[in-house]
DNA sequence: ATACATGTTTCATTCAATGAAACAAGGAGG
DNA sequence: CCTCCTTGTTTCATTGAATGAAACATGTAT
């Protein structure tokens, strides 16, 4: 089963295994990381030594690894350095308070898409990743087809959405989820990233995620954000 | 000035050059980088590339590098994982309404403290890092007096230090400011950092301060910590 | 137009990274 | 109690990835 093939450099394998934990991974033994990276037991082992002396990692009492206080401290500087995060929570918590569904924000990193705010309305579901955390764009789900829209070369498909203004995916993902994604501006009109409003696809027709996305606007305007593009305005 | 010797790993090396972004340092640029580390130009630009693609860092638009998103997400799974911030957040909190002080937690991570948890009873001041945030040890305060007291081997100092219980530090990192700290203990008595009480020099005298650190020792004892180590108990 | 600062690419050399294997340390089960 | 199996750690000869000096590119100030 260890038919992956590890990248070529020592910092690329490094990180490579600081990305195998996940919300859904949060603690891993050295046989599991050597597994699911395609590294010597011993090579992963020295890493691992490396990571866990610089606080990235730290060593549990039975051995198992998992991230380490160096993250929160570098979080806490990208916090800071993006002023943006602490701009982009409040409307997000108000729209998700407003039409009682799930609120996210998403930009494009490489190719996956990373969630930079959240709030939900109901705890009831555990489907939804963390803020923090990322999905390739390759999976779909509203925020992947806008955000590829805005950020790829144009095609008929992405120029239809970005003359809609949103995007609604109906179980594409999930089939029990409905979202609805509509694109979010810099008020110098730069492009930031996807808002997404996601609920059961039962409770949600698409008349209704309108509705809701025309809420998000509101929310989004009043926060200072842009909701259509400069271009064109007036 | 470029005396300083970079690791030689070069996991390592990558290390370092994420270590050297501080809240004083959000921003630094390719030559800052080099020279901070040591590194030649074009080793830091290779690294630095990698840690760009894994999301660790990312790159402005003005060429200046910053911490990336991936932080956030590793950070959130360490919170996540270490049940601890919030078992500590709570008493924290409540400490710091209580002797209308700041409150904070440290633990020493390699040769700094960084912070896990903290209280602002008033907000009126930036002097002190946020949560996440690391200074060196070699800065002082109180905190990092009782971190070496506890994590180093022994002196006359340090234990003088053990068995008093606390530190009251005047000044030491800014001459307005005085700060008591004292050790935090699991319940099995293993050693975890530093809680640390700081205000206004001219509020507190000695007399003061120690009790503040009583109402702090009952609150953490509420929480489930031992305030005393448990070697020599009853 | 010139000089300077910073970032990027190239390439021959070398030293750090590698992984197989041996070794150590439990735990499970007969 | 002994044996087998799993997991973690150390060792060491071999190799290839990392290195840094230099050339090159780009931009900015003078």
């Amino acid at each position: 089963m260890t038919d992956i093939k590890p990248p070529s450099g020592v910092l690329d394998r490094g990180m490579l295994l600081l990305s195998l934990f996940s919300m859904e991974r949060k603690r891993l033994q050295l046989r599991e990381l050597a597994e699911l990276s395609g590294l010597d037991k011993a090579t992963a082992l020295r890493l691992l030594k490396v990571l866990v002396k610089w606080g990235f990692l730290e060593k549990n009492g039975d051995g198992a690894y998992s991230p380490g206080p160096a993250n929160l401290r570098l979080s806490s500087i990208f916090k800071a350095t993006s002023n943006f995060i602490s701009r982009i929570e409040p409307p997000v918590a108000r729209i998700s308070a407003r039409v009682e569904q799930t609120t996210s924000f998403f930009i494009r990193s490489g190719n996956e898409r990373t969630c930079l705010a959240r709030d939900h309305a109901y705890q009831d579901f555990r489907y939804f990743i963390d803020v923090g955390g990322s999905v390739s764009l390759d999976e779909g789900g509203a925020a992947a087809q806008l955000l590829f829209a805005y950020t790829e070369a144009e095609t008929p498909a992405y120029a239809a959405t970005k003359a809609r203004g949103y995007y609604i995916s109906r179980g594409e993902r999930n089939k029990h989820f409905a979202s609805i994604a509509f694109p979010l501006f810099e008020s110098d009109g730069s492009f930031l990233g996807a808002v997404t409003i996601t609920g059961m696809a039962v409770d949600l027709d698409n008349e209704t995620l309108i509705s809701f996305r025309d809420i998000a606007h509101a929310e989004m305007a009043m926060a200072g954000f842009e909701v259509i593009p400069d271009t064109g305005d007036e």
